[in-house]
DNA sequence: CTGGGGATGGGGCCC
DNA sequence: AGGGCCCCATCCCCA
């Protein structure tokens, strides 16, 4: 498949959930969890991961500065391919010297090599944090997406003279003000709006993507993620199903696969009243056409 | 066409 | 405030 063929298709909103597990939250089943935002078509696109290998001349790492800023993420040594050894590293692009050369300031996001753009910033603290089989841990990077664009002024770029004007662009972060004089955040890069900083940070981190799988150099947003994706190397799957023998490695998964075992299925199809365990099933079954009577 | 598994993205909640 | 986790959504692939 195409890793950017998903993206062809337009999402629209988010769906509301419908309904929270009432034994984690009440409040929430009444609250849509993503009327935050209104995800563009474009807003799911997978990167390219390739391109984290693909490091065009103007970002080619150089020692020593480089040596001093990269740092292997996450892997747990018995994981690790023993081949694998490169671009699974961290990279604290926003203080690298390349960047006043390159004109930081005028590219897009998009535009931005991806080598750069999702490498992101380690602080010393977190160079000493290691990996710890077999939960991945998290790496807790200290990018700019969790980082004010304050603090970032204040640490980062003073040490780089020509970057100080440029942090709160490339941190994406603006505070709108909205026709009611609430404070609202937007995204940079994608102009979506938040209502909280918090919010906003840690969907910066879909752009930054500061996790990085020490195996395959693949670069997710938040260290469960990453977690998640380490078990297709490991094989993990912790979740076994009650009613058979299978086992998942993700929790999801597990819920779909146990929509299989019951007769009455999550997903109703309002013309023809046939259920279905998933969602797009569902959506499968319409687009090709539902009949709209009974089966 | 259907059903299911695998993988991944992302906002919200809890601690 | 931030990390971890939850849950949902969605895509791709395959049988």
């Amino acid at each position: 498949m195409t890793p950017g063929s998903a993206a062809a298709r337009p999402r629209g909103w988010s769906v509301p959930r419908p309904q929270r597990d009432p034994a984690t939250s009440a409040a929430s089943a009444t609250m849509p969890r993503s009327f935050l935002v209104r995800k563009s078509a474009c807003s799911r696109r997978r990167p390219n991961y390739s391109e984290l290998h693909d490091s065009s001349p103007e970002f080619t790492f150089q020692q020593p500065y480089d040596q001093a800023h990269l740092l292997a993420a996450i892997p747990p040594p018995e994981v690790l391919n023993p081949t694998a050894s490169l671009p699974t590293l961290i990279w604290d692009s926003l203080l690298a010297p390349q960047a006043q050369a390159i004109g930081w300031a005028s590219l897009l996001p998009q535009e931005m090599p991806k080598a750069v753009v999702e490498l992101t910033s380690l602080s010393d603290e977190d160079s000493g944090k290691g990996s710890q089989p077999p939960s991945p841990p998290s790496p807790t990077p200290s990018s700019f997406s969790s980082t004010s664009a304050s603090s970032l002024e204040a640490e980062g770029f003073a040490a780089f003279p020509g970057l100080g004007q440029l942090p709160k662009q490339l941190a994406g972060l603006s505070v709108a003000k909205d026709p009611q004089s609430r404070k609202a955040f937007n995204c940079k890069y994608c102009n979506k709006e938040y209502v909280s900083l918090g919010a906003l940070k840690m969907h910066i981190r879909s752009h930054t993507l500061p996790c990085v799988c020490g195996t395959c150099g693949k670069a997710f947003s938040r260290p469960w993620l990453l977690q998640g994706h380490v078990r297709t190397h490991t094989g993990e799957k912790p979740f076994s199903c009650s009613h058979c023998s299978r086992a998942f490695a993700d929790r999801s998964n597990l819920r779909a696969h146990l929509q299989t075992h019951s007769d009455v299925k999550k997903y109703h199809c309002k013309a023809c009243a046939r259920t279905f365990s998933r969602m797009s099933l569902l959506h499968k079954h319409q687009e090709a056409g539902c009949s709209g009577g009974p089966r």
